[in-house]
DNA sequence: TACTTTTGCTAACACTGTTAGGAAAACGAT
DNA sequence: ATCGTTTTCCTAACAGTGTTAGCAAAAGTA
């Protein structure tokens, strides 16, 4: 009897229905226009059916950043594919990383920043190890090859993520207009200055 | 007849309890938590007296972050003053910067990130000006000694602030223990990479 | 004293997240 | 097919939020 299996995947269609419909209203009006009751008419359903699914509101901003770190983890898996020489992976890796965050800023405000969910759980997310995972094993392959190789490769994947978000968050502020010239040049000034503060 | 002055003196009296109050809240309870009401409460008014004094909640703590603006700047003057060589200045007022971030930690919270206030009006805030010009005369100090006097010295203004900011807050972020051990050593990498950046 | 202005209140509007409790529909067993 | 149980889903409410309209009382001016 494949009855509870159909109410299952039932269920499963309303959650997702909810997670879509609340992202449609971030890119619509920003992440803090964003309400439950929204989110239930836009679903056609009663509120409480949305806390059937969520515990809280938290909760669906928190699957909204689950999400946003499995696409940026993709494109860092694509952009590092495209060498087999850890230097120009890194590279790489921090243009993608920059244009993940310009290309889908709704995303990387709601992951980050915006103090409302990311800043207490952000530890707590699975996707944040791949993250790092991906990011540490080119960084420890550059050390490796360095005239330090004793270097510590955590501080340097530390460094590297701070930097990046850093030069982001600070444009997105100053909304000097997103990924243009000046920037760009800054982002090169990073990278360089990052990689040869491996090299030695 | 000082009649208008008396009131205006206590005008004032009551718009900067309204501040001293909403402060006093953000640092208990955060500054999610931070309402009219207990504004209202807090100085023994009703509520709409606070909207005689701003005109609404996010001009308070715009307020809250000028303030935050000039503590910080007080602090990056004295920190360099404390030398007349713009390396050693700059890695003062680096390591300034720093301490503010964790030592006022509310303020740095409701200047930057939390997507509140700043990220739309930053730009706004007169004292942004005074901090950039601060940071800025010492980097183009050092520019004009270097290897490369050609080099744009906003757009490493523009460098320094993103490291600074992006490595604290990344680490409120993952809140691992503050200003301690580990994030001290990235510091020095960062201020030491940066320097040799433009000294070339 | 009479008039005007300022001051500061109550009460409301339109929202927010969240939950208690009950109606209705769907299911399982007799 | 009917009973009882479970699941589903809604209405309505609670306790908050920012913000404002309108009015009473106090203070200042003539």
């Amino acid at each position: 009897m494949g009855i509870t299996e159909r109410k299952i995947r039932q269920k499963e269609v309303v959650r997702s229905s909810i997670l879509k419909a609340a992202w449609q209203l971030v890119i619509e009006e920003g992440w803090q226009a964003l309400s439950i009751r929204k989110i239930a008419e836009a679903i056609e359903y009663s509120v409480p059916v949305i806390y059937d699914h969520f515990a809280n509101k938290e909760a669906i901003l928190l699957e909204l950043t689950k999400q946003g770190f499995q696409i940026l983890n993709n494109e860092l898996v694509k952009a590092k594919k495209r060498s087999t020489d850890p230097e120009k992976q890194i590279e790489a890796m921090a243009y993608s990383y920059w244009e993940f965050a310009f290309d889908h800023k709704a995303y990387y405000q709601v992951m980050y920043g915006l103090g409302m969910p990311s800043c207490e759980t952000v530890h707590q997310i699975s996707e944040l190890s791949t993250f790092t995972e991906l990011v540490m094993q080119p960084i420890k392959d550059l050390i490796a090859g360095s005239k330090t190789p004793n270097a510590d490769a955590f501080l340097k994947l530390h460094t590297f993520w701070s930097m990046l978000h850093g030069l982001i968050s600070i444009n997105m502020m100053t909304n000097d207009n997103s990924k243009e010239k000046l920037n760009q040049m800054v982002l090169q000034d990073f990278i360089a200055g990052f990689i040869s503060g491996i090299k030695g």
